[in-house]
DNA sequence: GTTGAGCGTT
């Protein structure tokens, strides 16, 4: 409610999309504290789905009820847990 | 070298 809220899980982005490129279309929404991009274990390769923390709450709800298409493909978000 | 739903690391 109040201690880890504020991460937000973000997926289906493109395999070639990397930290950085989420981390600059997040800024344009606001402060970006954290933006993590997730790899396979094993292989080290990308599998496309990571996690953002935003500074202020309000960004959640702008991103999260709105589509975002990066590197051409749908980036689907959900609240982190 | 490939694939396309999902919940991670300081």
């Amino acid at each position: 409610m109040d201690s880890d809220q504020g991460k937000l899980l973000f997926v289906g982005f493109s395999w070639a999309t990397n930290e950085e490129k989420l981390n600059n279309y997040f800024q344009g929404y606001g402060e970006v504290v954290q933006v993590v991009a997730m790899r396979d274990k094993m292989s080290r390769k990308p599998r496309g789905f990571g996690f953002i923390v935003f500074s202020d709450p309000d960004n959640f709800d702008m991103v999260v009820h709105d589509e975002h298409v990066i590197d051409g493909r749908t980036v689907r978000f959900a609240f982190g847990v």
